[in-house]
DNA sequence: TCTGGGGTCCTAGGACCC
DNA sequence: TCTGGGGTCCTAGGACCC
């Protein structure tokens, strides 16, 4: 933890609006914003968006007509597209560096350990310049000694026009300097919460939280916060995992198109859910062994509201989806009260476990050695290689009103590669 | 009309046992 | 009848992240 590290933060320009952009390139230069699913709220926007002062997750509804007027365009998310572009950028990446922990669909941290410190904004151009000409996509980068620092780092190679999208903080002076411009809530892990409180005793910024009193920090701080701040002296204290963990819970809700009142609907959407949920689990080798089923009405709205949840132990653990979708079903009965207007509803399988780690002879029969696996693995098969619902449980329904919206696709892309513009 | 979804980690406190 | 302390395990909920 005390050896000199030096960590690269590669993060992605308002990233699902880039990737709009390189398909349309009309949309350059002009207001763009994502939209969250169901066409809720925004989460990425583009400089343009940020300029008329609309907040990150703003309701689109509210902004609308703002954006309108400035000739801009709101687009429903499009995640085939932004999982596609993102693996092209992780590719590109790999290329710069034998370590590297895909951190998000956006975001990498990259060791440089080992490279000469004297070009190393000069290397960090020459990735942006390569991701952009490879992918399309502008990308900011970050260098300090620990991934906090290198947080900060980005923060500031994209907001200051001058460093052209790359920042090193691994001098120290102009570390210092940057800290003390830091707002304590902007670092990393310091979130609402904290942020008030240590503007409450005093530390306003990332420099004067580096500088704390150790029994404040101990008394005050979490274990994930003591983190924080040896990060931010530089110390390496949150490390590079470069093998992506498997999940420890698989969670999979939406909120629905329209207000759901009747229980089939609930019964249709919860069993999609379940669905998706119990492929994400196979996909990664694992069975679950706990299963929560929630819903909940519109808090947004005017009413009567319930929002509850109701869950059970599966044994033995299991990934066979028709038997999920039964329990489930017994699950939202439990749960579900009639005479609300439901928003939302999910599944949450957790306590998962690894199909290696479990015991073949039970005496109870056993999802993984029987016919069941085989019929599972074929289903996933089958819908890999065609459309995700080429093959799916009856209890899903066929007419699935409660979809959400997503009224501003743009268009099918990612199934005309041919298409894909490359930069100059 | 219209306000997302999917994760991780930590802690406090209850239940239970001796 | 009232009085104890310590330990573990589990769960709910908070805080944070993208």
């Amino acid at each position: 933890m005390t050896k000199r590290n030096i960590i690269a933060l590669i993060d992605c320009n308002n990233f699902y609006v880039s990737c709009e952009r390189v398909f349309d390139p009309s949309l350059e230069g002009k207001p763009v914003a994502v939209l969250s699913n169901n066409d809720g709220c925004m989460v990425s926007r583009s400089a343009e968006v940020k300029a008329l002062g609309i907040p990150m997750g703003a309701p689109a509804f509210k902004h609308e007509a703002l954006i309108a007027k400035h000739g801009g365009t709101l687009l429903s998310s499009n995640y085939a597209l932004y999982g596609d572009m993102s693996m092209r950028v992780m590719q590109t990446l790999e290329q710069f560096s034998p370590e590297i922990e895909i951190y998000s669909i956006d975001e990498a941290f990259m060791s440089l350990n080992g490279f000469p410190t004297v070009d190393l904004e000069a290397y960090a151009t020459q990735i942006r310049d390569t991701v952009k000409r490879w992918t399309g996509i502008p990308v900011s980068v970050g260098i300090a000694s620990s991934k906090t620092l290198a947080k900060v780092a980005n923060h500031w190679a994209k907001r200051v026009p001058g460093f052209k999208g790359v920042l090193s903080l691994l001098d120290e002076e102009r570390l210092e300097k940057a800290l003390k411009l830091t707002p304590v809530g902007k670092v990393w892990g310091i979130g609402r919460q904290y942020d008030k409180f240590l503007r409450g005793c005093g530390i306003e910024n990332a420099w004067q939280l580096r500088n704390a009193d150790e029994r404040f920090i101990d008394r005050y701080l979490t274990s994930v916060g003591h983190k924080t701040v040896l990060e931010l002296q530089g110390y390496h204290a949150i490390s590079l995992e470069e093998a992506p963990q498997d999940k420890k819970s698989i969670l999979v809700s939406r909120s629905f198109g329209k207000q759901v009142d009747s229980l089939e609907e609930l019964k249709e959407a919860v069993s999609s859910h379940v669905s998706v949920a119990a492929q994400k689990l196979r996909q990664q080798n694992s069975l679950a062994a706990r299963m929560m089923v929630f819903l909940s009405t519109n808090r947004f709205k005017e009413g009567p509201q319930y929002s509850n949840s109701k869950q059970m132990v599966l044994s033995p653990p299991t990934a066979y989806t028709p038997e999920l979708i039964k329990y489930a079903m017994e699950l939202l009965e439990e749960v579900h009260l009639p005479g609300f207007e439901y928003k939302k509803a999910g599944v949450m399988f957790s306590e998962l476990v690894s199909s290696d780690d479990v015991p073949l002879n039970f005496l109870e029969t056993n999802y993984l050695d029987d016919k069941r696996k085989v019929l599972m693995d074929t289903m996933d098969k089958l819908n890999r290689k065609n459309r995700r619902d080429t093959l799916f449980v009856a209890s899903c329904g066929t007419k699935q009103q409660w979809q959400m919206k997503r009224a501003r696709l743009s268009p099918a892309y990612t199934t005309r590669w041919s298409d894909l513009p490359r930069a100059k």
